[in-house]
DNA sequence: CTGTATCCTTAGGGATACTG
DNA sequence: CAGTATCCCTAAGGATACAG
């Protein structure tokens, strides 16, 4: 890397970052709607987390006011809301497919599943899309 | 990527790094470690986020208990203590750029310093190995 | 300088009942 | 189903003083 000494060491960005990220209920929202294809409220209540009812509209508001969900009423069913992930969430699959990398290296409780971590840091360009693409088909199939 | 339809959407180990990164001020104390060079009690007092004393005792405590700080004494001066990241703190950085460079490129508040996204984009591994150059640099620096 | 200890306050959040 | 609305209560955390 051509840089100089200074580096993004002012004004440092990742103050934003732990803003949303750094709030457990929001990470674990964000983990849902990129990594699990969660996209309605009685799926969101159902993670194993159990995040209450109260907590979770909050948090569902936070997170849309932010900019990263998008909140619409179901196409086919008017009563059913479904957030889903905006461009600027989606951003964030690389530094989550980071942290799950980082997990399955050094959390013992976490059994590895296969080779997940060897593959992303192969080439971790390809695996960011290929769960990009996993957002799109979810996607697709719930917009009809 | 060839990979089988269910990828690690079982036993997700992304809830282990939101144990840790889930948290504001660990997210913030492995930030000052890992990407502002601070070693010291007193250096993580200082960061603008005004953490209180019981705050990070506590959450040095945790950190090192989780084997990312390394808790030792100043070898120059007996007075001063110091946490080292680990390895596995380490391991963290390429997590943290991903979200430094989300900030930068969805945050109105941070100007974006220079060029940092693209240049990450552009070769994420050199730009990790940049940081830890950096790193080692501060702590050899302290190590006498 | 690196913490403990204590006090005190507030906000986070669990449980539950209720509504359109 | 997708929320609101309470109630209640604990734990997080700010301020401050003190100690090795």
């Amino acid at each position: 890397m051509t840089r100089r000494a200074k580096p993004p060491w002012h004004g440092c960005p990742t103050r934003y970052a732990a803003g949303i990220i750094g709030d457990k209920w929001c990470f674990l929202l964000l983990r849902d709607v990129l990594l699990h294809g969660k996209r309605s409220y009685s799926e969101f209540l159902e993670s194993p987390e159990r995040i209450s009812t109260n907590i979770l509209a909050n948090r569902l508001a936070k997170l849309e006011e932010s900019g990263l969900f998008d909140r619409q009423i179901d196409p086919r069913k008017g009563s059913r809301v479904l957030y889903f992930p905006t461009h600027k969430a989606r951003a964030l699959l690389p530094a989550f497919l980071g942290m799950m990398v980082w997990s399955t290296q050094f959390d013992d409780q976490t059994e590895a599943p296969d080779s997940f971590a060897a593959t992303f840091l192969e080439d971790p360009n390809a695996c960011v899309a290929w769960y990009e693409n996993e957002i799109d088909k979810v996607d697709a199939k719930i917009s009809g």
